[in-house]
RNA sequence: UGGCGAGUGGCCUAAUUGGCAAGGCACCUGACUCUGGAUCAGGGGAUUGAAGGUUCGAGUCCUUCCUCGCCAGCCA
């Protein structure tokens, strides 16, 4: 929430090193940036990037950062992807102040910009097909040729440039098109369309157009517009500079921006483009664009993954020009690095497995005082509820130990964490054979955790009153694709959706101080990992995400065993 | 194939513009521990894509080559 919290020293990148250059030598006198999504999908942590290196440099250099909605295609944007897109900037912790703009708010500005240029002999009305169009561009290595229509005189442009904008043609009918190079080597420069008639309704102009700027016409002006300094966006648009340039260079336009480019974030077993995330919703795959597997910004929200959590990876990642993929080992490093700082500690036993103490007084309750938060003292303790009846963690005992297990076993002693030592003295089984009750005895010496006499269990283990414990369902995640490099080649990243992605575990307890964490905090089930309720939870039937595990080495070791048998 | 861009331990990023290749993640040890967490200490791992050249000295400058990415939407 706290939005003043000064980003850690941020590294200088290359983009911070022009923007601070740009500021000593006097071209500039503040920083503007923008952060300009397009309304037609959700925000996911490569926005992220984006995001805090706008709204970031912005608050360094003590300039502004716009939100611009990049709206100049109705046929795909909605009204519903701006709100969302809004919320999460927010969420993510940046404030636009002011400054929200639109690009649809300057399509009076950029149609007169465009008559200029028509004027100006520099744009023409093409009556080509988008086919033929295409045909006429040329390829990599052979030339364009011109339209027939470049030869056009500017009136008779102009004329129908205004009877486009009437209405008076269907769509695709013709174009505007800026008569740049039709044999320029960057394929960008070769007569770029700069408006196409579309008789769409538009989320905010409504009908009041039937034309609209391409963006490259609609982009570069309105940085101008809005006076942006530093025009920062990924490495794809670079080809679009020299297009970018010459038209603030050939338009009266208000200021001079500059584009900047930097690589995307990519992320292994991840899959970034809004088409496959598009899929994976409408196909069933997930719960929704919110889903915890998603790397949306709301579906890592709703997984329990702070704010502060993604920027910090990101500050981490670094920014640079080098197409790359980083590791979500990195991620989920810096997620866990401020939940152990924040997160409020709490009992709760996935796989429950019953412990009678046999020399525990039965109908005595004991309030045992619990540490809430170990990293942070000012979190306090809470008492939890002691009796005879206890549940604990299945995998917590082994009746045939192997090496290295040092949790409960038959004859041994472990610690009840901030309660008792108790020691297992009999193990008892159902027909099947699975072991449904552990019979253990108790040493009363040992109350609060600690024996007088200085012996120490080798583990600790997190456990629950089996009278007082409170049903939850808990979903525990994992990667949604199982490669790395999902779709790497030609491949489809359908091929290596993870079967197991989330797993529901319903016969969960939870100690009942966790049927009040609110929706939106996230919280350590001791010895477990992170876990916050998810929306779907209520009082009555409380559900869980598992953000993330905690770091492991004991099912590090147990998985490197079973390579080894492999 | 034309244009543009990029190559630094497994991954991400630095290197004060020519001066001992640094940090984070990951991995491995050990210490400590009432979370097999956290913390602390240590470790392995790089002929800086390749080959030449300039220089006392090159990740950095020059040449050639190789590899990868992006661009042929009336998407952004």
């Amino acid at each position: 929430m706290n939005t003043e919290t000064p980003a850690p020293p941020e590294r200088g990148d290359f983009i911070r090193e022009i923007v601070a250059v740009d500021l000593r030598e006097g071209r500039c006198q503040t920083v503007v940036t923008r952060f300009p999504p397009e309304p037609n999908g959700y925000l996911h942590i490569g926005h992220a990037k984006s995001i805090c290196l706008n709204f970031g440099i912005a608050r360094e250099f003590g300039g502004r950062c716009h939100l611009r909605f990049d709206d100049t295609n109705p046929a795909k944007e909605e009204q519903e992807y701006t709100d969302a897109i809004q919320a999460d900037v927010r969420w993510l912790g940046f404030d636009w102040g002011a400054h929200l703009y639109y690009a649809s708010d300057y399509f009076e500005q950029l149609y007169e910009w465009a008559v200029e240029l028509i004027k100006a002999g520099k744009a023409y009305v093409d009556d080509l097909s988008a086919d033929e169009i295409r045909e006429h561009r040329g390829t990599f290595t052979e030339p364009g040729r011109e339209s027939p229509w470049r030869s056009r005189s500017a009136p008779e442009s102009l004329d129908l440039f205004e009877r486009m904008r009437a209405g008076e043609f269907a769509d695709g009918a013709r174009v505007l098109r800026a008569r740049i190079d039709m044999a320029a080597p960057n394929i960008n420069l070769r007569d770029p369309v700069l408006y196409r008639i579309l008789h769409a309704e538009h989320p905010r102009t409504g009908a009041a157009w039937c034309i609209y700027p391409t963006y490259d016409f609609a982009h570069g002006q309105s940085d101008a517009i809005e006076g942006i300094s530093h025009s920062i966006c990924t490495l794809e648009f670079e080809a679009h500079r020299p297009l970018y340039d010459w038209l603030i260079d050939n338009l009266p336009v208000p200021s001079r921006p500059h584009q900047y480019e930097f690589a995307r974030l990519k992320l292994t077993h991840t899959v970034m483009s809004k088409r496959v995330l598009l899929r994976l919703v409408n196909e069933g795959h997930v719960r929704g664009w919110d889903d915890p597997r998603m790397p949306t910004l709301s579906g890592l929200r709703r997984r329990g993954f702070p704010a502060e959590g993604i920027r910090d990876f990101v500050a981490m990642v670094g920014v640079a020009k080098t197409d790359s993929v980083v590791e979500v080992e990195m991620l989920e490093h810096a997620v866990r690095n401020v939940l152990n700082r924040t997160a409020t500690r709490r009992f709760a036993v996935l796989d429950p497995l019953k412990v009678v103490i046999e020399n525990y007084p039965e109908g005595q309750i004991e309030e045992m005082e619990v540490t809430n938060n170990p990293e942070d003292p000012s979190a306090g303790t809470r008492r939890l509820p002691f009796t005879r009846e206890l549940w604990i963690e299945r995998d917590d005992f082994m009746e045939e130990p192997v090496r290295k297990f040092f949790r409960l076993a038959p004859g041994r002693e472990v610690r009840l964490r901030s309660a008792y030592f108790v020691t297992c003295h009999e193990v008892v089984k159902d027909a099947a054979g699975t072991v449904v009750e552990l019979r253990c005895t108790y040493d009363p010496a040992t109350r609060g955790g600690a024996a007088p006499d200085g012996r120490r269990p080798k583990a600790t283990l997190h456990w629950l009153s089996a009278a007082h414990a409170v049903p939850a369902e808990v979903r525990l995640y994992d990667h949604l694709l199982r490669s790395p490099y999902p779709g790497a080649g030609d491949g489809d990243p359908f091929d290596d959706l993870n079967p197991d992605s989330e797993t529901v575990l319903r016969g969960c307890l939870a100690e009942p101080s966790l049927a009040d964490v609110p929706v939106g905090e996230t919280v350590q089930f001791e010895r477990l990992g992170y876990f916050c309720p998810d929306p779907d939870s209520s009082p009555a039937a409380l559900v869980f995400n598992r953000t993330l595990t905690l770091r492991d080495t004991w099912a590090k070791l147990q998985a490197q065993g079973r390579q080894d048998k492999a």
